[in-house]
DNA sequence: TCTGGCCTTTACGCCGGGGTCAAGGTCTAC
DNA sequence: GTAGACCTTGACCCCGGCGTAAAGGCCAGA
C-alpha cells in the first residue's frame, strides 16, 4: 500500500503521514523506486494514533501506545507506559475541567451583574432619578 | 508615565505593551523625544485587558471591553457588545467543559478496562490457564 | 509520445502571544 | 564626558500539527 491509499483509508492526508514519519512515529519501508510502502499493521498503528489524537492526546503521548502495539501486544494500552499516559491525561483533564468550571462561574457572575447594572441604568434613564453607580469590573484572580 | 513604568505597574512587559499597540488595542501618545506616554486611564484599560486574558479571553475578544471603557463607560462590560462576548464565552466554556467531560469518561473507562486486562493477563501467567484474550482499543468517536 | 496522476524532497506559512536579541537614540547622575 | 538606565524600531524564534506550494521523478493508459 502506498502513502495515498493509507492516508485515505485512515481519513488523513499524505502530509500528515510524512510528518509522523519525520517524528519516527510511523516509519515506512520503501519500494525500489523510493515510494513509501505500508501494510495493514501500519494502518492499525495509524488508527491508534488518530484515535488518541481525537481524544486530545499530543502526538508524543501516543508514542507508548504505538510502540506497545509494535512490540506485539494485542492493544496499544496493554503496556504500563500507556497506562501511565492514561493516568496523567486523566489528571490533566480533571484539572482542566475544574479550572474551566471556575472561570465559567466567574464569567457567569460577571454577566449577570453587568446585565443587572444595565437594567438599572435603563430604569434610571426612564425615571429621572440619581445615578445608581454600577461597578462590575472583573477582579483579577489570585496568584 | 513611560512604557517601563506602565508595564511594571500592570505586571507585564514592555514587549507586551508594544504588541498591544501594534494591534491597535492600546495606542500610546508620544512625547517630544518619541517615547510612549501613558496615563492612569491607560492603566485601567490595560488592567481590563490583562484580567480578561487571565480568564482565557483572546486579545481580540477584549477589544469591545476596552472600547467600552474608552468611550467613557464606568466599566468595560457596560456595553452590549461586551455582554455579547460574555455570552459567547459562556457558551464556549460550556461546550468545552462538556467535551472534556465526555473524553474524561472515555479515557477513564479505557484505563479501568486496560488495568483489568493486565490483571487478568498476570493471573493467567500465574495460573497456567487459557488466554482470556483482552481487547481494549480506543474506539473512534462519532463524526 | 504525451498526458495525468501518483510519488519524492525542501521549504515556507500559520495560529497567539509574546521572548529575545541587535543596533542605536536619550536622558540623568556623577 | 561618560556610565548606566531607560527608550526606539526591526527582526527572528518558539510551541504543535500540519497546509500548501515548488520542482522534479515514476508509471500507466491512449
Amino acid at each position: 500500500m502506498r502513502i495515498g491509499e493509507l492516508a485515505e483509508r485512515a481519513g488523513t492526508t499524505t502530509r500528515t503521514l510524512r510528518y509522523y514519519e519525520s517524528l519516527g512515529l510511523l516509519p515506512a519501508r520503501r519500494t525500489g523506486n523510493g515510494y513509501r510502502s505500508y501494510d495493514e499493521e501500519d494502518l492499525r498503528l495509524l488508527q491508534q494514533i488518530r484515535t488518541l489524537r481525537d481524544f486530545g492526546f499530543e502526538l508524543e503521548e501516543t508514542r507508548p501506545f504505538v510502540e506497545c502495539l509494535r512490540s506485539g501486544h494485542p492493544a496499544g494500552d496493554s503496556c504500563p507506559a500507556s497506562l501511565e499516559v492514561y493516568r496523567r491525561k486523566l489528571a490533566e483533564l480533571d484539572e482542566c475541567i475544574a479550572r474551566l468550571g471556575a472561570i465559567r462561574e466567574r464569567v457567569g457572575t460577571q454577566l449577570v451583574q453587568a446585565e443587572l447594572a444595565r437594567a438599572e441604568l435603563e430604569a434610571a434613564a426612564t425615571a429621572p432619578d440619581g445615578a445608581p453607580e454600577p461597578r462590575c469590573e472583573l477582579t483579577p484572580p489570585g496568584p
